[in-house]
DNA sequence: GCTCCTTTGAAGTTA
DNA sequence: TAACTTCAAAGGAGC
């Protein structure tokens, strides 16, 4: 039954149709990231008045118009924002279509016609939204709360413990140490990381998957089927992070966190294309992503 | 406990 | 300037 449905999962995102308008299109248009910067002379909010608005304002019918007011929500999050849109009309024609699965999707999560770009009624008010990386931080002047913002990760508990019982170690190995304290500030999500976070929970739920691995080729096949309108919501809130990451940390690049993580090397990234490693359902990458056969179905 | 997997996009580095 | 690389999130798996 399992290999049955696993099967037939896998057929079908073999035949998986690509969005409308993917590879149909002949003047290719910018990306919607690079196109959705507002233009000169769109009044701004400030980050202070966007997450100090007491109310939520329902959005107009015409989100072209030049400030829509559109807080959107998580469960468990209080807060709200609104943003500015400058050029929702200048989306991208389409977007790429992604490769084949790697991972064999059950039709519920994988089948495009299951997750169709979600629409909201003319005038209806915009859910509430507050990404956590979007909430004031403890370094906004005025701001009561003292929540440091998310980007900011102090170091482990643990290490803190290590670094304690390393207080009896030479000067030189304490600075080095105290180097290492320094609470990293994360690069700002960019606009699918966003929609990923919003729409992760969803996927488990609907999917019951715990990999990651698979969860995120799902979320990236939703991504792609996105109307172009949603895209731009997480676009546009993508750049107000990157925004109040600006002011937050003016002098933060992300220069300062590259390299920190171990660099992968191109052999091993190549080993892991050929073959070298197994991906979270246990199958290796080259494999699950060559060309599938139709395979006959199979009843256990 | 670190790294990989997997996705997209932003930003860094390299040639 | 184009191409390539790294890092953001997430959590299970493997070493």
């Amino acid at each position: 039954m399992y290999k049955e449905t696993v099967y037939s999962a896998f057929n079908l995102l073999m035949h998986y149709p690509p969005p409308s308008g993917a590879g149909q299109h002949s003047q290719p248009q910018p990306p919607l990231h690079k196109a959705n910067q507002p233009p000169h002379g769109v009044p701004q909010l400030s980050l202070y008045e966007h997450f100090n608005s007491p109310h939520p304002t329902p959005a107009p019918a015409d989100i072209s118009q030049k400030q829509v007011h559109r807080p959107l929500q998580t469960p468990d999050l209080s807060g709200f924002y609104s943003l500015t849109s400058g050029s929702m009309g200048q989306l991208p024609h389409t977007v790429s279509w992604p490769s084949p699965p790697l991972y064999p999707l059950s039709p519920s999560c994988g089948y495009r016609q299951h997750f169709p770009a979600p629409t909201a009624a003319p005038g209806a008010p915009y859910p509430r939204f507050t990404h956590p990386s979007l909430m004031l931080g403890s370094s906004v002047p005025g701001h009561p709360a003292a929540i440091p913002h998310p980007a900011i990760v102090p170091p482990s508990g643990k290490q803190e413990l290590q670094s304690f019982d390393r207080n009896l170690k030479t000067q030189e190995e304490s600075k080095a140490e105290k180097e290492a304290k320094k609470p990293t500030i994360k690069k700002p999500l960019n606009a699918f990381m966003l929609y990923m976070k919003e729409m992760r929970a969803k996927v488990i739920a609907e999917c019951t998957l715990k990999e990651s691995a698979a969860i995120n080729q799902i979320l990236g096949r939703r991504w792609h089927a996105l109307s172009r309108e949603e895209q731009a919501k997480y676009y546009e809130l993508a750049r107000k992070e990157r925004q109040l990451h600006m002011q937050l940390y003016p002098g933060w690049s992300a220069r300062d966190n590259y390299g920190k993580k171990k660099r992968r090397s191109r052999e091993k990234h190549q080993e892991s294309t050929t073959g070298g490693k197994r991906n979270a359902f246990g199958t290796y990458p080259e494999k699950a992503a060559a060309p599938a056969p139709f395979l006959p179905m199979t009843v256990l």
